[in-house]
DNA sequence: AACTATAGGGAACGTTCGTTCTCAAAGCAA
DNA sequence: TTGCTTTGAGAACGAACGTTCCCTATAGTT
């Protein structure tokens, strides 16, 4: 395995790890038995733990918002592409793995003690933000939408990590129709 | 300090510290200098610091919970009973001391390690969907609301506690009045 | 073949944690 | 006062953590 490919590797086992399991109950020596490596070689991929544990969030950022966008970009219409939101996370929810947004159960458990967890995890939702308030904003729909339409999204999240059933994402879907049809241009039902 | 006035104070002071700075980076040393309680007595009034977890989460359902009664109880209509959820959210985020729902913390760092934390957790949050599925009823409203209203509510908290402005709870209900309106027997802003 | 530089594998280190133990001081019955 | 039980205060214990260090074995160069 090449340099590059140990270095993904590290970050893709450590992210199965933490996110399984929290990041504090998984241990170096865990990792290093995972990853089949020495703990000197892991040591010298990454200076400590805590580089290993941004570049893990880094990661999960960049593949749900890209997965996200994926989504959105399919879609056909303003409406259709709000709408894809929920589609997105109801697959998410369905995975045997999900167990919650990474973030929000980080910022949990490190947030407080951690500045740049809590960094991440505000610059990750901020990201969401953002991408709800072009799609709100190209539709020509009322910008207090984007934040609603986000706040379900988040419900949604932690509802179906703990209750452990995925049913949130359509009561989400099903809620955003409604607050998509009463500010947005379109004429309701009208896709 | 009469021995259950020892045993309360203990919880609360636990509260704080757990809800300040997470579970576990508050340790029992810690915690005994804050209650200035000698570690045997710390452990002859709990078994163990799991034990003071479990008091801590039970204590803040029943707080939480109690507060939010009180404040339906003091709405006039159902729609109203409804929107006071919201009103008291509102007043909870812009406490200095807001740092997020403890459960939803307490899940997210120990969930995934203990299922008795994973269990509380899911207890309270059911217990909150059981009372808006109430008022909801009550109201003769779409069934299917009292959930939306609930996602709502917990993307609101968790916005709240990762952005660090109250301002999710206003934007929770405004959403909620659109939802309520387009789904409660009750005219559209009738009230 | 001999020497050197590197890398594997894991022991060791220094902390910190939850929990238990020690031991002296203090209260109290006779 | 004497003996006995309970308490305060914190040292001690065993485990686990992140990180560093040591030693052996190997690979490469001459």
């Amino acid at each position: 395995m090449d340099p590059d490919n140990e270095h993904g590797h590290v970050i893709e086992v450590a992210d199965r790890l933490f996110y399984e399991r929290g990041i504090q109950a998984v241990g170096m020596a865990e990792l290093r038995r995972e990853v089949d490596l020495p703990l000197k070689k892991l040591y010298a991929l990454f200076p400590s733990k805590q580089a290993i544990v941004f570049a893990v969030l880094d990661r999960r950022h960049r593949i749900w918002t890209a997965g996200l966008q994926r989504r959105i970009d399919d879609a056909a219409d303003p409406r259709r592409k709000l709408l894809a939101v929920y589609d997105y996370l109801a697959d998410w929810f369905a995975e045997d793995s999900f167990r919650g947004c990474a973030f929000i159960n980080a910022f949990g458990e490190l947030g407080s003690q951690s500045p740049d967890i809590a960094e991440r995890t505000r610059a990750h939702k901020e990201s969401f933000q953002q991408v709800l308030a072009r799609l709100v904003a190209d539709a020509g729909g009322n910008p207090a939408l984007g934040p609603q339409l986000a706040l379900l999204a988040e419900g949604a999240q932690t509802t179906a990590a703990i209750s452990g059933s995925p049913e949130a994402a359509q009561q989400a879907r099903q809620a955003a129709e409604i607050l998509i049809d009463a500010q947005l241009r379109t004429a309701p039902g009208s896709v």
